[in-house]
RNA sequence: GGAGGAGUGCCCGAGUGGUUAAAGGGGACGGACUGUAAAUCCGUUGGCUAUGCCUACGUUGGUUCAAAUCCAACCUCCUCCA
């Protein structure tokens, strides 16, 4: 295949988001043209996604930024029925309004990546559709362009059903809907393209050929490689679980931590991926060695919480991380907990507090901490689990800061 | 349907009557060293109203002073045969 000559693909295989396209010629050629429109799917099983969407976001980012039209459709039909792609269990039912809920959670999100309007982003729920099919008449339409013989071999049902896992038929028309939903998308909205990671490949395959057999129309699919840091590891999980992009579910000083935590190895590919840096800029900063390379992470930390989080948020935790780590002083930006005034005037013993504080998951892991000499109470060390802190404890501002070794601070607020 | 094997802590995996909150490894957390990196080294790693108590080795029941370990039934998985 021949060098794209449109600004997206060109942009997007230069800054390592490509792993396989359908049919690259064909799409490049569709993009010169004019504008497109593409999508991405997500699921809404849960309040918020998480740095393992990012490379997708950032597509669609990307998408909008080249004055295509990006379209994130949430899942909230398919989220009923469940994808079976990676896992062994069916997952637990979610009903319509936790699934409302999650989708306006999820699109708050969105909202600083994408600017959604008329004519803009959009963001549609396949529920929209997919509530309203009726049984006999989806069936004739649609089912006569699957074989089973095919669908046995998708990775996603072959897995389970090697593993002798079930595999409830719910979940077995799973490919089929989200086939349909890159159909309908092509008809409601002249949807040309379907982006998502590489596990979605077989899914993706799926909506393109169906849109073919009764649409008649080419439409494309491409997917991004799965994100692992230079260790092996999969993306994203910290002790404290996924790194979540709802501010809500995990602060921007923590997410802008995620970022600046960074291994040196990963740091110019991760600049590409999730910054908006211009290229001659990352070049510059990955040329940068040994401790200059901490200039390129807290860059990389700022941009790419910037993108997800906004400017501001990113400028407060990019300033809180340096009073904290540089200037050794408790900041404002930092994480805080509320706690009931009274219970503080009473004095709560170190090693609960801790607990509260989410510092440590429970009581026990709070007092080896505490032991292990990692536990801080205003940058002083504790040595005693049941030291009883109150507010006599706080100090400017009224909060009280506890660390958890050297880069896990909370500031406790009586309220 | 028949024969055999297996189910252990977050994960992998040792353990075949008491000294077992359960070896070892991974992961994670803390400490040292650094650059808030990696690598390395040390420590910790079920819960609690905590020098004690409670809960844990697929499930339920049993034997025993004492069970992850023995017995029975059941559930699940793997291999071979039909």
């Amino acid at each position: 295949m021949s060098e794209p000559k449109s600004d997206f693909l060109r942009l997007i295989i230069e800054r390592g988001y490509l792993h396989q396209c359908t049919d690259l010629d064909a799409l490049d050629e569709q993009i010169l043209n004019g504008r497109i429109s593409a999508y991405v799917g997500y699921d809404a099983t849960g309040d918020s996604l998480h740095v393992g969407h990012l490379v997708s976001i950032m597509m669609l980012h990307w998408m909008q930024h080249f004055g295509h039209r990006p379209i994130t459709l949430m899942g909230g039909g398919t989220t009923k029925v469940g994808d079976p792609s990676g896992k062994d269990e069916t997952r637990k039912m979610l009903t319509d309004d936790d699934i409302t809920a999650n989708i306006a959670s999820i699109r708050r999100t969105f909202e600083n990546v994408l600017t959604y309007g008329e004519d803009d982003a959009i963001m549609v729920n396949n529920a929209d559709w997919l509530d309203k099919l009726e049984y006999i008449s989806f069936l004739r339409d649609v089912g006569p362009h699957f074989t089973i013989n095919r669908m046995l071999t998708f990775d996603s049902v072959k897995l389970r059903l090697d593993r002798e896992q079930p595999l409830t038929f719910l979940e077995f028309n799973y490919m089929i809907l989200q086939a349909y939903d890159f159909m309908e998308l092509s008809r409601r909205y002249g949807c040309l393209l379907q982006m998502g990671g590489s596990d979605q490949w077989g899914n993706i395959i799926n909506g393109v050929e169906l849109t073919r057999r009764i649409t008649a129309k080419q439409v494309f699919g491409l997917t991004t490689p799965l994100i692992t840091t230079a260790s092996g590891a999969k993306m994203g999980k910290t002790a404290a679980g996924a790194v979540w992009l709802n501010e809500d579910r995990l602060s921007n000083f923590d997410y802008w931590q995620f970022w600046r935590n960074t291994e040196d190895a990963d740091v110019s590919r991760f600049l590409k991926l999730f910054t908006l840096l211009p290229m001659d800029e990352i070049n510059r900063l990955s040329k940068l060695e040994g401790q200059e390379l901490n200039e390129a992470k807290k860059i990389l930390a700022t941009e790419a919480t910037a993108v997800i989080r906004g400017r501001a948020a990113a400028g407060e935790a990019a300033e809180a991380a340096r009073k904290t780590f540089e200037e050794g002083q408790s900041a404002e930006g930092l994480p805080t907990v509320d706690v009931p005034a009274a219970d503080l005037k009473a004095g709560i013993p170190a090693f609960s507090l801790f607990q509260i504080a989410g510092l440590a998951s429970s009581g026990g892991e709070a007092r080896r901490l505490v032991r292990g000499g990692g536990a801080r109470l205003n940058d002083i060390q504790i040595t005693d689990e049941n030291q009883m802190i109150s507010a006599g404890d706080a100090v400017q501002g009224g909060t009280i800061k506890l660390s958890a070794g050297k880069k896990r601070h909370i500031l406790v607020r009586p309220v």
